[in-house]
DNA sequence: TAGTTTTGCTTAAACGTTTAACCAAGCTTT
DNA sequence: AAAGCTTGGTTAAACGTTTAAGCAAAACTA
């Protein structure tokens, strides 16, 4: 009976040995260590060139790691140095020329130090909003850079991120009620910049479809139109300030709904330019010249505005410095041993990009 | 002198516990098993739902978690399981709307099975594309989801990852060299679908700008031109043939090139989008009527396609469904044991989308 | 009632790195 | 030549989980 019992053992161990041979599995940092009969330790060292360790043995090492063709487990090493090197970026959609330029910089900063970039969309859902912040979290990563969802009014799902005590950077959309960093363009002002360019085409009823206010960026937007309005002695007719989701189609109702006034508008200010696209549409269904007839501001200077006939004027945002000052700010954190954040804004300004929906005249 | 070393020790060991008191750590496994005095390992499968754990014990753990806000540690489990339940996804760009509607789709099929994604561009760059690899390979990914760049041609790092051992799925721009599972719409049969409906409207001179052969699915597409004209007896003209990058500059500069022939075209087709909008935009320059004087046709079925004047007619690539079926093809390695890939096309019926700029009269 | 099965855990090793602490040998200093 | 520093490592613990193996007690079974 015992023998019986010892004989199975035998098998079980034996089955074991001989999957462990079967089974190429990958080489690790013992293997380099058996090869040269040092400890794991000195290779650990050597592979990141510690100083105690002899540039023969850093050499030999480095020789035989190629040679076994050794990867780095970058799990083992996050879970021991308890940083992943992995950050989150959440944004509405990655469709949008802007989103995408942005997470671009973001990605070729932040590599070059080492870290990884996990994208992920909201799709404009507060739902899906509060899923990816799961997510990330749960996937450890050591920050996270985001612009929030238009729906997003809820910061309790922000408020979770900086309990964890990883840096929270917003771009774009933020909630300065978070107190985290923020980079972003002057939207006040830009939007001085479109009431003024259109004051000097002329223009005396200037429309405004903006965003809604409870979201700061489109309330900033709606208080430089009104300010400016103000500025240049045009009164404010309130038929004219719209608020809506900017999206393609409620640009082409709210334009519409613009087009039913008895007082129609000489000039409309979208702040968007998958608004003012749709607003465009209807404007030429209805034969009416733009700009002749009705001047066109969008926002954001998409790669379409530049496309369609007329070609839309628009506001740069600055994209690609968003991106790059996003992953700087979060990098600047990795270098401070304690993480406390504060309210610290980068406005960058905006510019105006004029093309043909506004310009009645060439200023040239 | 001995005394002075004891003291030294006590201070150091003091320290030591004075730090592990003030850092307030993430709670673990092994908290919730101190406070219900029960081993971590109980708690780790109580937390599994282990058939071995009584409902009364399962319960009390669970509460315990909630209460000290248990997170689990993803990368723990990860490096134990051996498995990161992450997914890398490699495209050429996210800002165009098939690619990010794919991405979409696929996140929302992995998710629902505890995965998550990693998205990087390649932004049509080899070398950037083979950066990714490594990166995604670096982060231990579970498997891979890519889409070619157009450079690409050595598909040495590509084997890379079918040497790691994960499944690699393709989508869209895939090389069946690779032999491994490959997702995308018929190529061919979509050039068939355009050039029957071109030529159902009367149009006798189709040209061609298409992407560069040594893409497959370019170079389906030509020879479905090719054999489509055949087919309706046109005879193939070398003249209308061209082969591009298929930017929107390129698409301006091929228009421009086809517009200086002594034999104008009457069709144009135009295999990707971006590049008939710049071919649309040439015509429009020139004052060339579409689609009474040169009827046009894209590939791609992008949003802008149906917003611009006059809007095009296009090839719609299902992207949610590519997107769907890939992740599902990912998904049904995880169920197997052993990871065998072989060629395995999925190929879907693409639809054609007729629109303002390729026909003349109504055939309703 | 002895034997078997089931239940409900525990123990301990393992995943692959990193790193604090230690140590021996050689070198330098005084 | 005793004391101290430098060099080039080694040892062992730790990161937080999972899981194979083990085991005692309870519950069946024949």
């Amino acid at each position: 009976m015992i023998r019986l019992i010892n004989t199975l053992h035998l098998l079980k161990r034996l089955s074991k040995d001989i999957k462990k041979l079967n089974i190429k599995k990958k080489t690790t940092i013992k293997d380099i260590a058996n090869v040269l009969n040092i400890s794991a330790a000195a290779v650990s060292k050597a592979l990141h060139d510690d100083s105690r360790i002899s540039e023969k043995t850093k050499k030999a090492v480095k020789q035989v790691a190629k040679n076994l063709n050794y990867q780095p487990n970058h799990l083992a090493s996050a879970l021991r140095k308890g940083k992943s090197n992995l950050v989150g970026v959440i944004v509405p959609r990655t469709n949008s020329n802007f989103f995408s330029s942005v997470i671009q910089n973001i990605e070729e900063v932040l590599n070059k130090e080492g870290y990884n970039i996990i994208i992920t969309q909201s799709n404009e859902s507060f739902k899906k909003e509060c899923d990816s912040i799961d997510t990330l979290l749960f996937t450890q990563v050591d920050g996270i850079i985001a612009s929030m969802a238009n729906e997003t009014i809820d910061l309790e799902y922000y408020e979770k991120i900086k309990a964890k005590g990883i840096p929270l950077i917003l771009f774009d959309r933020g909630e300065n009620d978070l107190n985290v960093d923020y980079i972003g363009i002057d939207d006040y002002e830009s939007s001085h910049l479109i009431v003024e360019h259109l004051v000097k085409q002329g223009r005396k009823r200037i429309a405004h479809i903006g965003g809604y206010k409870h979201t700061r960026i489109f309330n900033n937007r709606i208080r430089g139109y009104v300010n400016a309005l103000n500025k240049h002695n045009l009164p404010l007719d309130n038929e004219l300030l719209i608020e809506s989701s900017l999206t393609i189609e409620d640009g082409r109702e709210k334009m519409a709904q613009l087009l039913n006034l008895k007082e129609k508008p000489d000039a409309v200010y979208v702040a968007s330019d998958y608004a003012a696209l749709g607003a465009l549409q209807v404007l030429k269904e209805q034969n009416i010249k733009v700009p002749e007839d009705i001047a066109l501001v969008g926002f954001g200077d998409e790669p379409f505005t530049a496309m369609v006939t007329p070609s839309i004027t628009s506001i740069n945002q600055h994209s690609a410095e968003i991106g790059k000052q996003a992953a700087l700010t979060f990098l600047s954190y990795t270098k401070k041993k304690e993480i406390k954040q504060t309210l610290n804004k980068i406005i960058l300004e905006a510019k105006l990009v004029v093309r043909e929906s506004s310009e009645t005249f060439s200023t040239k």
